[in-house]
DNA sequence: ACCGACCTGTGATGATCGTCACAAAATGGA
DNA sequence: TCCATTTTGTGACGATCATCACAGGTCGGT
C-alpha cells in the first residue's frame, strides 16, 4: 500500500514538474491538499446537484462527464491516465454540478482538495501559478474541442480522433463515444464500417 | 483623450476587482502592462498564423474569432464589453494561431501585454490569482458552450442564445450567427422566422 | 434619390443523420 | 461451458439540414 502511495506521489509530481518548476518547499506546500482516492468502476467521483469541491488527477483508469438530457446520457469529456478531472464551473463559482463525473473502469487518483489547496495557494505564489497552468490546460483542450465540433463533419471528427487521440478509440466504447462525437449510435457504428 | 483613458481605466479596474480584491500595489504592478487600443471594424486583433501576445479586455465594440474553413469563415466566439478576448493555446504556449481576431465594430479595448503582464505576476500574487481567475471565467463559459452544443439542437441553441444572451442577436447579424450555431444561414433564417 | 454592395427570405432538391426494430456478436459471471 | 446482459451491426423510413438559385430588402455613400 506503501508502494502505491509512493508511485502515485512520483507520478503526481512529475506532473506538477511538468506545468511549473516545483520545488522541495512547493511540495511541502501542496502535501496536505492531497490524498489517494479509489474507484470502482462506475462510481460516481462527482454527483449532479452537488458542488465540485476537488480536482482529480488521474494516476490509472478513466472517467468520464456526462449529462442526463431527457434520460440520456451525453458524454462531453473523457479523462485518461496524466489529466485532471474536475467541474470548473461549479469549483470555481461554488455552483451545483449539472453533470456527474463517473469512473469508466476501476480508478485511482490524486485528489486535490479546494479548501486546502486554496490554503496552500495563499501561502506558496508557485501553487498559484500552478493553478493557473493547470486551468490554462483545461481551457485550451476546451477550445480544440469546440473546435473539431465546430469545423468537422461527423466523420472528420472520429478520423480527428483516430488521428490524434487513438487510445480514446481503444478505451471507449462505441455507445459511449458516440455521445462524444453528437451523434447516434448506430451513425458512428456505420462511420466506424465505410472504409 | 485622457477623458478616453481615465474612462477606459476605471472600466479595467472595475473589472479587475469583480474578479479579485485589487489594491493600489497591484494596480501599481499592472499598469505597466496596459494600453488602451482601438481597431476599425475589420481591423485584425490577432491575425491567423501569428502567436497571439495579449489579452484585449474589450471597453466598447465588439469582436469575433473565426478559422477559415474551405474559404467560408466559421465563427467561433464573440466577445462584448467586460470580455477578455484571445487566443489562450496561442497566448499561453507560444503556437501560432489558427483563427483570427477582428473586430465587428469600431473597437476600443485595453491590450494586457504577454511579457510585461508575466513580470507584473513575478512581481505580485495578485496578479498571478487575476490570471487564473481570468483563465478561469474563460474555462467556464467554454464549457457551458460546448454544452449547449452537444445536448441541444440547431432550433434549441437559437431559443437558448435569445433567452441567455439576447444582446448578441440584436448586435450580431444572422449571417454571422449562423455559423456559430453550426448551420447554415438559411437554417438559421428558417428557424427564426417559424413561430 | 439613386446606386451598388451586402444581408435576408424562400423554394426545390438531395444528403445526412436520427429513430425504431431486431439480429448478431461479445462479454462476464456462476 | 452456458446463460444473461451488454454491446454492436444493419435495414427501413422519416426528419432535419445543406446546398443551390434567386428574389426582395436594407444600408451607406455620392
Amino acid at each position: 500500500m506503501l508502494d502505491l502511495e509512493a508511485a502515485a506521489s512520483q507520478q503526481v509530481l512529475h506532473y506538477m514538474n511538468t506545468l511549473t518548476g516545483f520545488t522541495a518547499k512547493d511540495w511541502r506546500a501542496i502535501y496536505p491538499a492531497l490524498t489517494i482516492v479509489s474507484f470502482k468502476k462506475d462510481d460516481l467521483l462527482l454527483e449532479p446537484g452537488k458542488v465540485c469541491d476537488a480536482l482529480y488527477y488521474i494516476c490509472k483508469g478513466y472517467c468520464r462527464t456526462f449529462y442526463n438530457k431527457d434520460g440520456k446520457e451525453i458524454n462531453t469529456a473523457f479523462f485518461f491516465e496524466d489529466d485532471i478531472a474536475t467541474n470548473i464551473n461549479s469549483f470555481a463559482r461554488g455552483e451545483r454540478s449539472d453533470y456527474a463525473i463517473q469512473a469508466a473502469e476501476p480508478l485511482t487518483a490524486i485528489k486535490f482538495d479546494k479548501q486546502r489547496l486554496y490554503a496552500a495557494a495563499a501561502q506558496d505564489p508557485d501553487v498559484e501559478t500552478l493553478g493557473r497552468k493547470c486551468l490554462q490546460s483545461i481551457a485550451a483542450k476546451q477550445e480544440q474541442h469546440v473546435a473539431i465540433y465546430k469545423l468537422m463533419t461527423a466523420q472528420e471528427r472520429y478520423a480527428y480522433l483516430a488521428e490524434h487521440y487513438p487510445e480514446m478509440l481503444q478505451r471507449v466504447s462505441l455507445s459511449q463515444l458516440s455521445s462524444y462525437l453528437g451523434i447516434a449510435r448506430e451513425t458512428l457504428s456505420r462511420i466506424r464500417s465505410r472504409k
